[in-house]
DNA sequence: CCTTGTGAATCTATTCACAGCG
DNA sequence: CGCTGTGAATAGATTCACAAGG
C-alpha cells in the first residue's frame, strides 16, 4: 500500500482532493488577477461550489500555511497547489491526432500555463502534417518512434531524466486509438490520456485515463428531463451536483477479451 | 426536496450513478457492435473498471431487467440507460465559439449519436461565418438573439415545446465567457455547458456546468509526480483513481461580487 | 450452476462545531 | 474578533455476501 501525501506533511491526499484542486487553482488566479492577495476559505467555498469546511480541510492537507484570522496568502497558496499536483515543473506532452480536438488542446491556454509542454503533434493525414500549430508542427505519424530524440525535448530542463514524454495524449478517431496507444507504450510513455470514445488495454504500469466529452452533457440531459417530470418551474435548483467525472478507467484484466473474445 | 427517481421506478438516482451510466452506455454499444446479445454485471464491471455489485446496484435502480444467471439483455440496457440519461429524445444545443474546440464537438460522433443535435454554431470573427461546419453553417454572434427563430429548430420534432435549444455550449475565449452567457440565459437557455477557464455567474435557475480539459491532465500529473516520489518502478497500480472529474460549479450567491468587489 | 438484486457491513467523503492562534 | 485547522458526527458511496430466480 504505497501512496502517501505530497509535498511537506506526509497526509495521503485522497482522490477527491486532488481533483478539487486544480479548481481552487484556478480560482486563485482569477482572484490575484483581479488585484486580492489573500483568499478566506469561504471566498474559496463560493467560487468552487463546496462547504467551506471542504476548502479548509483540503488546504490543510499540503500543509498549513493559512494564517488564522486573516485567510490564505493567494499566491503562496497557488503555488502550494501547483506543488502538490506536481505542475511545478514541466510536462512534455506528445499529441497524436492532429485534428480540431488535437488543435485545441494543443492551442489551449490551460495546457501551456499549467505546465503541460506540447512538445510533439502527429498525424497519419498528409495533408496536414507540417501545418503549425501553436509551438509544434503536425509531423508524420511514422516518427512516433523517434519521440525519444525530439529535438524540443532537450529544452526542457531535461524534467527528470525522462527519456521520452512523460504523458500522450489521444486525439484520433476511435478506430486509430488502440494502435496508437501500443506505440506510445511501445516507446516508453508512462500516462496516456484518451479523448477517443474506445476502451484501450495497456500494460498495467502505464497510467490511463480517459476524457469523454459528451458525458457531461448526458448528466445535464439527466438533471434537464428531471427538471422536466417534475413539472416546469420545479427545477432542481441547487439540488443539482457540483463536481462530475467525463471519464472512465477501466483495470488491466481481460478488457480485450471481453470485446473481442468468444468465452 | 424534489428530485426523484428517473423512469419506473420511484428510486432516487444518486449523482454518481448518473456519471457513471454513459460510461456503461458506451460499453455495452461497444460490445451490441462486437456482436454480443447479453452483458453481464461482471463484464461490465471489468470493462468500466468498477465493482460488479456496484454495477448491479446502479442497473437495480433503472428497474430490475436483468435475467440471472444470463445477465443484461444489451440492447435492452442500452435503451434503458438512455431513457433514465434522458437522451432517449434529442435536444437540441447551441454552440458559441466556432475555435478549434467549437468545431470538435460539432463534429463529434459522441455529440451526435447521444441525442445532441447542434442547431447552431455563433463566432464572431467575420473570417469564419458562413464556413460549414458538420451539419451547420457558422453564424454571426449577432444573431445569438434569433437562436428562437431558427429553421434547423422546427425539424426536431419540437421536443418537449422548447422555444430555444435547452443547452448552450460555450467554447469562446474566456474573456467572451460571460458576455455569452448572458445572452445565452438573455434568450432563455435553460443550462449551460462552460469550456472556457472562466467563473460564470447566471441566475439560479440556470444549470451551469463546467469543463476544463486541463483537469484531467492535472491529475494525472498528481499520481506521475506521486509514482516518481516513491521512486521508479513503484508506479502506483491499482491504486489509483477510476473515475475523475473535470469540472467546477460555482454556486449563485455573490460570485461576481467576490471576484471584483471589495469587502 | 450462473448471475441478478439487495440488505448489512465497510469504507470514504463531507459537514459540523469549536478550540486555538494571529 | 475572524478565520484556520481539525476531531467528532453524519451522510453517502462502495463492497460484501448471500438468498432467490431462471
Amino acid at each position: 500500500m504505497p501512496q502517501v501525501g505530497s509535498g511537506s506533511p506526509g497526509r495521503r491526499i485522497p482522490e477527491a482532493t486532488v481533483e478539487r484542486l486544480p479548481v481552487y487553482q484556478r480560482i486563485v488566479v482569477e482572484l490575484l488577477r483581479a488585484g486580492m492577495a489573500t483568499v478566506s476559505s469561504e471566498q474559496l467555498a463560493g467560487l468552487a461550489g463546496v462547504n467551506a469546511a471542504m476548502v479548509r480541510k483540503d488546504l490543510s492537507l499540503l500543509g498549513s500555511f493559512g494564517t488564522r484570522g486573516t485567510g490564505y496568502d493567494a499566491a503562496y497558496l497557488a503555488s502550494q497547489i501547483d506543488r502538490a499536483l506536481g505542475v511545478d515543473r514541466e510536462w512534455p506532452v506528445a499529441v497524436v491526432g492532429a485534428g480540431n480536438l488535437g488543435r485545441a488542446l494543443v492551442n489551449s491556454e490551460g495546457f501551456s500555463s499549467r505546465g503541460f509542454r506540447v512538445v510533439a503533434l502527429y498525424d497519419i493525414d498528409p495533408g496536414v502534417i507540417g501545418d503549425p500549430v501553436g509551438p509544434v508542427v503536425v509531423r508524420p505519424l511514422d516518427d512516433l518512434e523517434d519521440l525519444a530524440d525530439l529535438d524540443d525535448l532537450a529544452d526542457i530542463g531535461d524534467v527528470s531524466g525522462e527519456p521520452v514524454p512523460a504523458i500522450g495524449v489521444i486525439t484520433t478517431p476511435s478506430s486509430a486509438a488502440q494502435e496508437v496507444a501500443d506505440r506510445l507504450v511501445g516507446v516508453g510513455v508512462r500516462s496516456i490520456l484518451n479523448f477517443a470514445p474506445r476502451v484501450l488495454v495497456v500494460p498495467p504500469h502505464v497510467l490511463l485515463r480517459y476524457v469523454d466529452l459528451s458525458i457531461e452533457l448526458q448528466v445535464m440531459s439527466f438533471y434537464l428531463s428531471q427538471a422536466e417530470r417534475h413539472g416546469p418551474g420545479s427545477i432542481v435548483e441547487r439540488e443539482l451536483p457540483v463536481l462530475h467525472s467525463v471519464g472512465l478507467t477501466p483495470t488491466a484484466e481481460g478488457v480485450g477479451d471481453q470485446v473481442l473474445g468468444a468465452p
